[in-house]
DNA sequence: CTCCGGGTCG
DNA sequence: CGACCGGGAG
């Protein structure tokens, strides 16, 4: 029996106020470090789903001027599917992953086929366009329309991977386990704000270098790597 | 579960 | 050099 089967008894949270505590915690100190990226002041799912296909496997500062060009020239899903493969090539070149180019271009075809130029707000609509899976179909949900859904990739996953003891492997955003404890913790009143939150912890504490910043971490308190834990820790759990 | 992708920038 | 707000193939 690990931690986080139950998050009143994982020896992290001591009860439900307590996680209340983190989540007004982690969204207090994720406005006072929003990182204002473009594609954070708009809630225009196409834009949001657009951004999250750009920002896969690359990194975020490299998206920006892709991404501001992108929508200039393609405000919507009709001015998208009028688009021609070369100008994309040459609007997407510098972010690499040239597979991407083809991607969209058939993402736009099933947009404007299936979904009458919208994106689709269904969970199942999103997973069978081409190239979006969980984590995508989960933050356009979460960014375009407030869906309370849970974000797992590699940072959301090393953040709770700390924080419980848990041994991350490259497997683990996938893992029943770290998804229960992602899902449990995600505030259903502000989910934009705790998964922006989270992510930008993430990226300027939770650091995957070793060590990470735990000392300015807002969220120490609850974290068995930064040490906080103050009464009952269960200590770590190798699976 | 493991492995891969790509131009770009810290 | 190594790593990047994941997804699909093997």
């Amino acid at each position: 029996m690990c931690p986080a089967d139950d998050m009143s008894h994982s020896g992290i949270f001591v009860s439900e106020g307590d996680v209340m505590a983190f989540r007004r915690t982690i969204i207090a100190w994720g406005r006072e470090h929003f990182r204002p990226f473009p594609w954070r002041f708009t809630a225009d799912p196409y834009r949001i789903l657009m951004a999250e296909v750009m920002l896969h496997r690359t990194r975020a500062a490299q998206v920006v001027p892709v991404y501001s060009k992108f929508v200039g020239s393609y405000p919507d899903v009709p001015a998208l599917a009028r688009a021609t493969g070369e100008e994309l090539y040459k609007t997407l070149y510098p972010l690499g992953l040239r597979w991407r180019v083809a991607l969209i271009y058939e993402m736009a075809t099933h947009l404007a086929g299936r979904f009458n130029g919208s994106v689709p707000v269904e969970k199942e609509a999103l997973l069978s366009l081409p190239g979006i899976s969980d984590y995508i179909a989960s933050a356009v949900r979460c960014f375009a329309w407030g869906y309370p859904d849970f974000l797992a990739d590699t940072n959301t996953v090393r953040v709770v991977g700390r924080m419980f003891g848990l041994k991350i492997r490259d497997s683990s955003r996938r893992n029943s386990r770290f998804r229960n404890i992602l899902a449990a913790l995600v505030d259903m009143e502000y989910p934009r704000l705790y998964n922006y939150a989270l992510l930008d912890v993430a990226d300027r504490i939770c650091v995957k270098k070793r060590p990470p910043e735990c000392n300015v971490c807002p969220v120490a308190k609850w974290c068995i790597q930064a040490g906080g834990i103050p009464i009952h820790g269960k200590g770590i759990c190798e699976d």
